[in-house]
DNA sequence: AATTATACATACAGGGTTGAATGTATAAAA
DNA sequence: TTTTATACATTCAACCCTGTATGTATAATT
């Protein structure tokens, strides 16, 4: 009831945000109601209220937390200028996949965005987010293959557009299948297997030397 | 109030699901009160607790009318006995986009079912539902791509499993990120593309000729 | 023709949730 | 040191939703 100081603040702030994590996923978010995840931060509900305008700015809040640190790496891939694009591209992706499959957090949070929300109504917000990254991510996506292609002098069978749609839709769907059954399959392992497949299938394939300048067929 | 006939009141059956496929796309799941799908079908609330025994209930009936047609067309695809298993296959999936894309109501419940539930408590059971059929078809997807190397006298590079669950995946995953933006791309031409190019990662290529036998290479 | 089960409609009890309004002790500002 | 804005806690009003119980007209049964 007494007011305290700064980071008290702020450690109440993440503090709720934990307990949505936790609450979020037993229950569900439409399910959850404010005053339970109150109780399982320890606090009253006004404190919710102070720092979150309602549950869909609590669930959005929570989902930033998580994502806009992946996010931000994956919009680094582009700018690794020396590496390869495609070797840079695919040890993100599979750096994103690692994280999932062992930081429990991580997993919790990506299980509840994927099975356990509506997004409709306030939550469409977050829906618009996702959609934008989305569409950033298959941009790039799309240029490290066109840019691969053209390192190797390859041409590719489909458009780098839609090269990159197809890779971006096999990423999620292994995320969504994997969240959907985590004992079906080691995540990392497919991944790996199933992408190779589909970049040797696109004509590209790994490199296993770093910075290697671009180099034209004889 | 009255007594109707059985066709009457299969009738006010099939128009509970068809009010439920529209208020739960409007709404959401959760935020639709029975209520709601009762004015939308114009009956009482008392009408849907004699049909169904609860949302849950209603839902998964819903969920069922569209996809058990689905599923058991999936589960053809190894009984085409004389075609070959890969063409078989792709025309399968392919086929299912169409329908997903063309058949509005099709995709309205797939986007329920995708965005617009949680899969928490009583609705656990369709996710497992779910679930097995995943199992189900990657099964399937294992056993024709397996047969299609046969056929063609190739070594996978990866495990038949792995490659399946990595298909699997990419339709799921075109599946979804369509359904978040439908106007991004052409569903069935961006699967044609990307399964052909992951096909052919895999080693396998299209077969235009129908009824070939097994050829090994000379 | 009488009975019975059906296919709903209506009424009722009960409970949980939201948003805002108000209270308050104290850290921070002046 | 006084003031003020902060960081919550508590209270309140209002609403809606669920499940069940009951009512009832009629199709189907015998």
């Amino acid at each position: 009831m007494a007011r305290c100081t700064k980071e008290e603040a702020f450690a109440t702030h993440e503090q709720l945000l934990d307990a949505a994590e936790r609450v979020f996923y037993e229950q569900g978010v439409s399910r959850t109601s404010l005053q339970a995840i109150a109780e399982a931060a320890g606090v009253s509900r006004g404190a919710i209220y102070w720092h979150f305008k309602n549950k869909a700015d609590l669930f959005s809040a929570m989902m930033a937390r998580i994502t806009l640190p992946m996010e931000t790496t994956l919009q680094c891939i582009g700018a690794d200028d020396g590496r390869d694009p495609l070797d840079a591209l695919q040890h993100a992706i599979l750096d994103a996949m690692r994280k999932i499959s062992s930081d429990e957090r991580t997993r919790r949070v990506f299980e509840v965005a994927t099975l356990k929300v509506e997004y409709v109504d306030e939550l469409l917000a977050v829906k618009e987010r996702q959609l934008q990254t989305q569409s950033e991510v298959v941009q790039r996506m799309s240029l490290s293959l066109q840019d691969a292609s053209v390192r190797r002098a390859v041409v590719l069978p489909i458009s780098p557009l839609m090269a990159a749609q197809g890779l971006h839709a096999l990423v999620v769907g292994l995320i969504q299948t994997w969240l959907l059954a985590p004992q079906a399959f080691v995540l990392v392992d497919v991944t790996e297997a199933s992408m190779r497949a589909y970049m040797a299938g696109l004509g590209l394939t790994a490199r296993s030397g770093v910075g290697q300048a671009s180099m034209p067929i004889p």
